[in-house]
DNA sequence: CGGCATCTTGAGTTGGGTCAATGGTCGTGG
DNA sequence: CCACGACCATTGACCCAACTCAAGATGCCG
C-alpha cells in the first residue's frame, strides 16, 4: 500500500473515533448482554474479555493491550456476548461501527482494514483453540509467556521483563487450567532456570528454552500425521 | 431491515459469486499456506478446517455445512493459516473478497452482512474456547451433539437422527480429546439411554438429558463467582 | 499492625491419556 | 458371492497430568 493511502487511512481512522474513555481498574468497557454499538481500540492499559456460560462458568477469551481492538463479538447479534474488564487503569477509543460501515468516500481500504482486523482476531482464536485442544499445561503457559513477550516487545517494552497485569486465576481461566497448576508450572520453570518469578513480575532468562517447551509433547500427538 | 433491502442484498450476493466448485471427499478447498483470494460459501456437503502447528500437531477448528462461509482466516495475512477439507462430496461458491470490498454502489448492507458473518465466526470460536477451557469431555461431546442437532434442524433435517460426516478421530481433535475417550463417552451415553449409536448414525433419544449433562460440573468450576 | 486477597506448596484422587488387543464395516478383486 | 485387507471403532488395563482439598506463606492496603 502506498504511503499516501496509509496516511489517508490513518486520517480516516482518526475521524471515526467518537470519543476517548477512561476505564478504571475493574470497571467494564462493555458488559455481557449490553447492546452493541461500538468497537473499542485500547489506547493504554490492559483489558480482558470474558464470556459467561449459563451455568455460571466463566472463560477469559482474550487479553488486549495498546493498539488492539475489542468488541467484534457484538456485531453478530447486536449484543455483546462477553464482558470487557480493565485489569489496570486504561484508556480506550470508541469507534461506532456505523461510521465504519457508512464510510462512503471511496476509501475501500477502510473496509479492508477492518476485515483484516477481524480476520486477525479469528486467527488468534484458532491459535488458542489449538493451544487448549492439543497442548499440555506447560506448553500452554510457555506459549502464553512468549506471546506476551512478543507483544510487549512490539510496543517498545522489554521482551524479557514482563509485568503481568492479570492474576494467576485469570491466566488459568484463559489457558484452561487451575490456579494451582499455573503456580506450580511457574515454580517449575523457575527451577529449570527459564524464568525468575516475583509475583506479577516475570523475568525470562532463557527464551529458547521456553520455545523448546512448546512441541516437546508433539510426537505423541499427531492425529493426522500418516506420512 | 425492510424486505426491499434484503432482496437487493441477496441479488448483490449472487452477483459476487464468481463460480461454483465441486470438491470431492478428501479434497481441499484451500490449503494451509495458500495465497488468499476468496471466501467460500458451502452450497452442499460438509467441510472441516484444520490448523497445523509447526511441530506437526493438528487441530480441527471447525465443521461447516450448507449456508456457512469459510476462509475468513486468510484475510489477515493474505494466506490461509488452515486447510479446508471436504468430508463428503461437496459444492462451494467462490466469493472473491475484492468484489466484496470494492462493492461501491451504496449498498452498505453488504459490508454489514460480512462484518456480521465474521463476528459470528468469532462468537463461535469463543464458544469452542469455553468448551475446551472449562468443560469436561462428557460435557463437550454433549454440547457438540446438541450443536450439530440444531444446525441440522435449521436446514430441515431431523434434529434427532444425526448422520455424522466426520470420524471419531476428527471429533476428538475438534473437542480436544482422544479417539478412545470419544468412543467411551458414546458408549456411556448409550448406556444411559441418551443416544443410540450405530457407527456414524446417532439417534438422540433424550435431548433434555443431553442438555443436563452440560453444566453438571459447573458448581466446582466457577472462577469468578464470588457473589 | 491487622485483615484480606492472592499465591504457593503438599498430599491424595481422578479424568482422561496410553498402549494393546479385538471387533466391525466396507470396498475390491478373484 | 465370498474372502481378503485396510481402515475405523470399541474395549480393557494401566498410568500420569492435572484437579481437589487443605494448609501456610506472602504481599498489600487501610
Amino acid at each position: 500500500m502506498p504511503v499516501g493511502a496509509t496516511q489517508d487511512l490513518l486520517k480516516k481512522l482518526d475521524e471515526l473515533i467518537y470519543v476517548r474513555k477512561r476505564i478504571k481498574t475493574g470497571a467494564t468497557v462493555y458488559h455481557n448482554g449490553n447492546h452493541f454499538h461500538s468497537l473499542y481500540a485500547v489506547k493504554s492499559g490492559f483489558i480482558k474479555t470474558e464470556t459467561l456460560h449459563d451455568d455460571g462458568r466463566a472463560q477469559i477469551t482474550g487479553f488486549y493491550m495498546a493498539g488492539e481492538i475489542l468488541g467484534f463479538d457484538g456485531i453478530a447479534t447486536q449484543a455483546h456476548i462477553c464482558s470487557a474488564i480493565a485489569l489496570e487503569d486504561s484508556e480506550v477509543c470508541v469507534i461506532p461501527l456505523e461510521r465504519v460501515e457508512n464510510n462512503d468516500n471511496g476509501l475501500h481500504e477502510l473496509h479492508h482494514h477492518f476485515y483484516k482486523l477481524m480476520s486477525r482476531e479469528i486467527v488468534r482464536d484458532h491459535t488458542i483453540m489449538m493451544l487448549l485442544g492439543s497442548m499440555q499445561s506447560e506448553e500452554r503457559l510457555a506459549a502464553f509467556l512468549l506471546n506476551l513477550s512478543l507483544r510487549f516487545q512490539l510496543r517498545g517494552y522489554s521482551a524479557n521483563n514482563l509485568i503481568l497485569r492479570m492474576k494467576r486465576e485469570e491466566i488459568g481461566s484463559y489457558l484452561g487450567m487451575k490456579i494451582e497448576t499455573v503456580s506450580r508450572i511457574f515454580t517449575k520453570f523457575q527451577e529449570q532456570g527459564l524464568l525468575e518469578v516475583h509475583q506479577k513480575n516475570i523475568l525470562i532468562l532463557d527464551m529458547q528454552g521456553l520455545e523448546k517447551i512448546i512441541g516437546q509433547h508433539a510426537a505423541n500427538n499427531r492425529p493426522f500425521d500418516k506420512n
